[in-house]
DNA sequence: GGGCAATCTTGTCAGTGACAAGTTATGCGG
DNA sequence: CCGCATAACTTGTCACTGACAAGATTGCCC
């Protein structure tokens, strides 16, 4: 209200260095903040520009636009996707780390598997998406194909598919009756031995 | 602008009987395939109207808001989903019926685990979402424990992951690679053979 | 120290969701 | 057949948002 813009007792305007010194990582941090609270689609870039105590057009030459932030996001979720699955002993532990991840990192986890939050063509994502990919088909493929004639391509699909379905519920709270307050790692641990191995 | 409300030659106006019929039905139609093409984000609710040739403030009256909209899609997202899980004979034709329904309802199946676009109070919505767990958990029961002797809760956690583990990354387009142009749900078929027939 | 590019700001516009208040049709009791 | 309560829809408005354009500030490199 008071139009003084005397720099002693203010609030705003006077300690701010006009340069942030990193404001991409500051909107990523409040971006994953708020996404992990109430989901992707309560994400506003002017918010955002609020919290980090800058313009509400400063975001934009970072990210371009929402999609571009998003896509930031995904890419990002996706190169530490591939680090954590890299770091398993086996298939089994690579779908428990898996749904750590998921855990760890919700609002990556959701944004990277949104389609149409994210802009498809970006090249960063692709780049990080692929390396997510090898890193999973290295874990399928690294078990010794001895308990199951099977291909390989189905036996990845289905570790695929029974670990992200499981992440997934577990994000989305579907999972909370059946696992109850039991360690959801244990219990897909379990889960997944009970299937891999059950002619064993 | 101009006042004349002549109905001869005019655009709008004219041959609306102001009482739509249907509108609820027709958002709902309108509503389901804009999410089918570009994801519940694209959603909006005065384009909604448009389409339905209404003013821009008719679909509150049936929806409330955008949240009552997509709640009411997922409360009959999963009416729908659970009458198809009925029609299943076992508990791997109740998987391919998942798979099955995702399928042919893209928009019904994103909105239902889009959680924080719905809200979660709603009476119909809960009504709905039980009676599709119920029908799965009696799909999960009805299967004799005979080929393995682990409880049905971590076997229906199991199916219940790996189903919509495929289905959520089949429409997310993270499959079109492994699958290819095969027939979806025979690849689940197989894939569910193989996991929960290892032993046999 | 002079210019240059990256970074950030201010200003603006169309589109959106939500709400309030008015208008029109429908159906029901008399 | 009439009146009236109510449901269905409209018009008007407000705060907010994303996107863009143009200007201001700063660090940096030669």
């Amino acid at each position: 209200m008071s139009s003084s813009k005397t720099p002693a007792g203010e609030k705003k305007p006077a300690d701010r260095p006009y340069h942030h010194g990193d404001l991409r990582r500051a909107i990523l941090g409040a971006a994953l903040d708020v996404i992990a609270a109430d989901g992707p689609s309560a994400l506003s870039l002017r918010d955002l520009a609020r919290r980090a105590g800058v313009s509400h057009a400063a975001p934009a030459h970072h990210f371009k636009d929402r999609a571009g932030l998003l896509t930031a996001i995904a890419a990002e979720g996706f190169g530490l996707l591939a680090t954590t699955l890299r770091e398993a002993a086996d298939l089994q532990g690579a779908g428990v780390h898996y749904v750590r991840f998921a855990r760890e990192h919700p609002a990556h986890f959701q944004v990277m598997f949104a389609p149409g939050l994210l802009r498809d063509g970006d090249l960063e994502l692709a780049t990080a998406r692929a390396l997510a990919g090898d890193a999973l088909r290295d874990a399928v493929t690294a078990v010794p194909p001895e308990g199951r004639g099977t291909d390989a391509r189905l036996a990845g699909v289905a570790a695929w598919s029974l670990a992200h379905g499981f992440a997934t519920l577990l994000l989305s709270h579907n999972l909370d009756g059946p696992v109850g307050d039991q360690d959801p790692e244990e219990v897909f641990r379990e889960l997944a031995t009970m299937l891999f191995r059950a002619g064993e």
